[in-house]
DNA sequence: GAGCACTGC
C-alpha cells in the first residue's frame, strides 16, 4: 500500500458541503457562548442554553408537549430537568428523564446531582435494572426507557410522574417507541379523568422532528444550539469497490499529512475486519519513513474486554497518532475526545429482517449501507472539541441515495414481547395501538399467534385478551417463550434449574473461547459436557461455579467468563424474586435432568427439529433444513429430536444451544399446534 | 466443522 502512488485526499476526495450547526430555524435559536469553564456553576452558566433560561422556563410552564431539537453539547438533558425543578414546574410529582442506555442514565444523574450539590439518590437519582438509586426525596429521576415501561405495567397512568422527558428519541429503540404511545395515552387519560396533568417532552437530534411534533398533538418544536463545530465533509470521486482498501489508503494519507496529535476514528462493521485492518496498519506503520510519526492503532467493539475498551480513552504516546478502528459502538455509546478526522466506510453490520412477514424468523447479520442519519452521526464525532473533517468512502451520489433514516427497530423485530407488554398495560385494542411508526400488520399478527400458541392470549371476536398465564408471563423481563418455560417449571419440579438455565441464556455467553488456546479450552470443558445437550452443559458449569463460590481462579482455569457469570447471578436473583411474588413453588430436581429437559420441551416447542433419514434436521415450525452448530456439544451426536434456542443463518442455517428431547414431550406440550403443523406438511 | 453490529427489562 505505501508504494501505491495515491493522490492526497484533496485530490482523491471531493469536498461536499461542510456540516455546520443547525441553520436558523423557526422557534428558539440560542446563542453560542465561548467556554473556559471553572466551577460547576460557571459551567452551567456557560452552556449555550443558559441565556434563554427564563424564556425556556416560560415555555415549559405553558406547554404540555414540546419537542426539543438540540445538538450535542447544548446541555438540554442536564439543564432542562433542573430548570423545571427550579421553577417549581411539576414539583408535585417526579420528573422522569429516560435514556436508551444504562450508562447514560447513571452518568447524567451523577452530573446533575453534582450541579445541584446533592447526594446522588436524594433529590437526584437514577433507576436502571438491578440498581435503584432513588428515595422518597427524589424529584429528578434518570432512568432507562425500558425501566419506565416496566413501571408502567403497575401504573399505566404514570401517576408518580408530572413530567416525562424522552431523551435521545431519534434513536427510536423499541422501548422508546412503545413509551411514546404509553405516555401519550397516559397524558390523555389523566386530562379526561381530571387528574394532575402529565407533561411530555421529547428530546432529539435533528432527525424526525416533524414526525415527533405531529405525533404529540402538533407540539411546538424548540431548537437549541449546541457546541458542534463545523466539519468539512469529503466524498470520494469514484465509487469504491473495496471499502477496506479505501479505508487503509485514507488512514495513511491523513497520517502522512496531518499533525500527529490529530486522532482518526474509522467506522467499520465488525470485530474480524477491525482486527485484520489493525494488524495491517501496525505492519505498514513500522515500515514508514522516519519522517512519519508512529501510529497507535486501537480496536474498539463491544465484545472487547472492558480493560481493553478503556484504551481508546488513553492519549497516544507523545508524537504518535491514535487511530481508532471501531464498530458503530462509537456512534452513540462511547464518546471519545480529540477526534479530528472521521473515516466513514458507509457500511454497518445489522440484522436483516424479512419485510414480508415483518419478522426476524432467522437471525441474519449482514453488511449493509448506513442511513443518512447514521452518516451524519458518524461525521459529528469529528467536531466535538474543534473543527474537523469527515472522509466518506463513497460518492456524493451514493450518499444521496442512502435511506434517510434507519428503519425504527419496532419495524424490524419480533413483537411478541411488545404485544404482551401492551396487553399487560391494559391497552384495549393492541392491533391498532397508536404507534408513531406502525409495524406491519403481518408482524403484529405473527406476534399474537405466537402468544396464543404459548397460551398467553385468547382471541374473542376481534379482540385479543390476556389470559391469566399471559398476565404472569408479562411480569418477567424475558422473552415470552422463556417466561412460559419458567412458569410451567413447577409442574416438573425443577424451577431452580430452569431459573439457572434461563438466566444463563439471557446474558452473553459465559463460555470464554480464546482461539489461541483451543485445545486447553476443550480439555477444561470436557468435564462439564452433558450428552443431553448445551443447556445441561451450561447447568453443570453453573453448579460447579457455585460449588467453588464463584472463585475467580477457577473461572480462569475453566475458561468461564466471570463477569458474565456475575450477571447470571443478578438476573437469576431478579427472576427468582418474581417467582416468589407469584407464589411459585421453588423446587429442585437435583440429579433428575430429564424433568428439566421435559420442561424445556414444553416451553421451547416452537423451536424444535427432527432428524431425517438422510442425516439432516428439519425445523418442525417452518420445515426448513437446519444443522447443528459446530459449537454445540451435540454436534457429533444425532439425536432424533431437539429443541434449540435460536437459529443462526450464516453459511448454513444453524441451530444454537440445543437440548435433547422426546418426541412425545413435544406433542404433549402443544397437541393442537403439532396437529396443525402435520396438516400443513401433508397439504 | 464455525464465527458473533448494538442496546435493554
Amino acid at each position: 500500500m505505501p508504494h501505491d502512488p495515491d493522490p492526497p485526499p484533496a485530490k482523491r476526495f471531493k469536498p461536499g458541503s461542510p456540516f455546520f450547526r443547525l441553520d436558523k430555524k423557526p422557534g428558539m435559536l440560542l446563542p453560542r457562548v465561548g467556554h473556559a469553564p471553572v466551577s460547576v456553576d460557571a459551567q452551567r452558566r456557560q452552556l449555550p442554553i443558559y441565556p434563554s433560561r427564563t424564556q425556556v422556563i416560560n415555555q415549559l410552564r405553558q406547554l404540555h408537549n414540546a419537542v426539543f431539537i438540540g445538538e450535542t453539547g447544548s446541555g438540554k438533558t442536564t439543564q432542562i430537568p433542573q430548570y423545571l425543578y427550579e421553577a417549581g414546574i411539576g414539583r408535585q410529582g417526579v420528573i422522569a428523564i429516560t435514556q436508551p442506555r444504562r450508562v447514560a442514565a447513571i452518568s447524567l444523574a451523577g452530573r446533575v446531582a453534582e450541579e445541584k450539590r446533592v447526594q446522588l439518590g436524594k433529590l437526584v437519582g437514577y433507576t436502571v435494572r438491578f440498581e435503584d438509586v432513588t428515595s422518597s426525596e427524589t424529584k429528578l429521576k434518570f432512568m432507562t426507557d425500558g425501566m419506565l415501561l416496566r413501571e408502567a405495567i403497575g401504573d399505566p397512568l404514570l401517576l408518580r410522574y408530572t413530567v416525562v422527558i424522552l431523551d435521545e428519541a431519534h434513536e427510536r429503540t423499541v422501548h422508546t417507541d412503545v413509551l411514546f404511545g404509553v405516555v401519550k395515552a397516559a397524558q390523555r387519560k389523566r386530562t379526561e379523568q381530571n387528574k394532575i396533568p402529565l407533561k411530555v417532552f421529547v428530546m432529539s437530534a435533528t432527525m424526525d422532528v416533524d414526525l415527533f411534533s405531529q405525533y404529540f398533538n402538533k407540539s411546538p418544536v424548540l431548537y437549541l444550539e449546541g457546541r458542534q463545530h463545523p466539519i468539512q465533509i469529503y466524498y470520494t470521486k469514484q465509487p469504491q469497490s473495496d471499502y477496506l482498501q479505501a479505508a487503509l489508503v485514507s488512514i495513511f494519507q491523513i497520517h502522512q499529512e496531518a499533525p500527529p496529535s490529530h486522532d482518526i476514528l474509522v467506522f467499520m462493521t465488525g470485530q474480524e475486519e477491525i482486527e485484520a485492518l489493525a494488524r495491517t496498519c501496525r505492519d505498514i506503520s513500522k515500515h514508514l519513513p522516519e519522517t512519519c510519526a508512529p501510529m497507535t492503532v486501537v480496536p474498539l467493539y463491544a465484545s472487547l474486554p472492558p480493560t481493553q475498551q478503556l484504551r481508546v480513552f488513553q492519549p497516544a504516546p507523545k508524537g504518535s497518532r491514535k487511530v481508532i478502528l471501531s464498530t458503530n459502538i462509537a456512534e452513540t455509546s462511547i464518546t471519545i475526545s480529540g477526534i479530528k478526522y472521521v473515516i466513514d466506510t458507509g457500511m454497518v453490520k445489522a440484522k436483516r429482517y424479512n419485510p414480508e412477514s415483518g419478522l426476524e424468523v432467522l437471525a441474519v447479520l449482514a453488511v449493509q449501507r448506513v442511513s443518512k442519519a447514521q452518516a451524519w452521526q458518524r461525521a459529528g464525532r469529528a467536531g466535538r472539541e474543534d473543527a474537523g473533517s469527515c472522509y466518506r468512502l463513497y460518492t456524493e451520489d451514493e450518499f444521496d441515495n442512502l435511506a434517510n433514516m434507519t428503519v425504527p427497530e419496532i419495524q424490524r423485530c419480533n413483537l411478541a414481547s411488545v404485544v404482551l407488554q401492551l396487553l399487560a398495560l391494559g391497552v384495549p385494542d393492541v392491533l391498532n395501538f397508536d404507534f408513531m411508526s406502525k409495524p406491519s400488520p403481518e408482524s403484529m399478527r405473527t406476534a399474537v399467534d405466537q402468544l396464543s400458541i404459548l397460551g398467553a392470549v385468547e382471541r374473542k371476536d376481534d379482540q385479543v385478551l390476556l389470559t391469566p398465564m399471559g398476565k404472569k408471563m408479562a411480569c418477567f423481563p424475558l422473552e415470552p417463550r422463556f417466561s412460559k418455560t419458567l412458569l410451567i417449571s413447577p409442574e416438573f419440579c425443577c424451577t431452580e434449574e430452569v431459573l439457572t438455565i434461563i438466566s444463563l441464556l439471557s446474558v452473553d455467553s459465559v463460555l470464554y473461547n480464546p482461539p489461541a488456546r483451543r485445545d486447553d479450552v476443550l480439555a477444561a470443558r470436557k468435564k462439564f459436557i452433558s450428552s443431553e445437550g448445551d443447556h445441561m452443559t451450561l447447568l453443570n458449569i453453573y453448579r460447579a461455579f457455585r460449588k467453588v463460590s464463584g472463585n475467580k481462579e477457577w473461572c480462569r482455569e475453566n475458561f468461564v467468563n466471570s463477569r458474565n457469570m456475575g450477571l447470571v447471578l443478578e438476573v437469576r436473583s431478579q427472576l427468582r424474586d418474581i417467582c416468589i411474588k407469584l407464589n411459585m413453588k421453588l423446587e429442585s430436581s437435583l440429579s433428575d435432568l430429564a424433568n428439566v429437559r421435559r420442561c424445556l420441551a414444553h416451553g421451547l416447542f416452537m423451536n424444535a427439529a427432527e432428524l431425517h433419514l438422510d442425516g439432516s434436521y428439519v425445523a418442525l415450525d417452518t420445515h426448513q433444513t437446519v444443522s447443528i452448530h459446530p459449537s454445540s456439544v451435540l454436534f457429533q451426536a444425532k439425536p432424533a429430536y431437539v429443541v434449540f434456542n435460536e437459529l443462526l443463518h450464516t453459511s448454513r442455517c444453524y441451530m444454537r444451544d440445543l437440548c435433547l428431547v422426546d418426541a412425545d414431550w413435544l406433542h404433549e406440550a402443544a397437541p393442537e399446534y403439532f396437529r396443525r403443523k402435520l396438516r400443513a406438511t401433508k397439504s
